[in-house]
DNA sequence: TATTGTTATACTCTATAACTATA
DNA sequence: TATAGTTATAGAGTATAACAATA
């Protein structure tokens, strides 16, 4: 039950939040870090001219080609009517095309263009780069740990939708 | 490089997403574990009237009696700006109260009322036993670990600021 | 000059209802 | 009737510049 740091302090120190509430809350580390995790990968993707939901989007298409959006959606972990202006704006740079599916009229399929498939390669080539420098903190062990441990509260979260 | 699921599936279906490039995508794991923890969380607080930033400032404030605003926004890690509403509301609901510090009249000491201290203990209660739940796949060992990890890349982003 | 809290503002992401065209 | 994609819209969260009061 520390008191705060003096107000005499910088602003460049980071205040001790001394509590025994937020450590275990695992939501503020998680928000946390993910700020810091979605800051970098702004950073990463500017060149690119590409937001981490576009970024989402082509990756997904290129190895994924043929998926409708509906699907994408779904992989994305967001609503249909908002995959609609991330696909606009990639179709319009033309690094994707929306082709109608022969068998439902009502779908498109996606796919990426050459141009789509190199700015990919060329942006994940980026992102796995600042990734490992954002994550050399951590031992491979940790790492795994990590991503598996986020997977299986993804899962959780499915099952209780 | 599997092919995207038969297109005749019903939309319960979880996509398959097939890629070895996303698998290594922390952030992407990242923001769909944070996006299930964030709709626990909301749904958990609605009966408190309280969101997860609400919520998170009054904990700290509760536990770090005297705070001045600028402290609480880098602890929440958020602009100062947006911490005026946030307060605003909390203040409007008499769960919190600004006082000026007498040494620095420019600024204001936070501290909960009664009333805020009760809310708070109550949302505590419920958010830890909603979040017990949540990670109630993961083994102590591993959530240590997870928690341990996401501090590491907390910091390695403050460190790069 | 610099800092605290504030206002105004803009941009991104998210969420829902309702429309259209197909099935 | 149900589904795929779309439109419109509203609500959060986030970020920056500029201001008044104070240091």
């Amino acid at each position: 039950m520390k008191k705060p740091a003096q107000t005499s302090a910088t602003t460049t120190d980071i205040l001790m939040v001394s509590d025994a509430t937020l450590r275990g809350f695992v939501g503020y580390h998680m928000k946390r870090a993910f700020n810091v995790v979605q800051a970098d990968l702004v950073r990463t993707l500017q060149p690119f001219e590409l937001r981490m939901l576009t970024y989402s989007a082509l990756v997904l298409i290129v190895d994924n080609p043929g998926l409708r959006q509906s699907q994408l959606a779904d992989a994305m972990d967001i609503e249909r009517p908002n995959l609609v202006v991330i696909l606009d704006e990639l179709e319009g740079r033309e690094l994707v095309s929306r082709d109608r599916v022969p068998t439902d009229r009502r779908a498109y399929a996606l796919t990426a263009t050459p141009a789509g498939q190199l700015l990919c390669k060329r942006a994940v080539a980026a992102v796995e780069a600042h990734e490992r420098a954002l994550l050399s903190g951590l031992d491979d062990a940790t790492r795994a740990t990590l991503v598996a441990a986020l997977s299986k509260i993804e899962k959780s979260g499915k099952s209780r939708a």
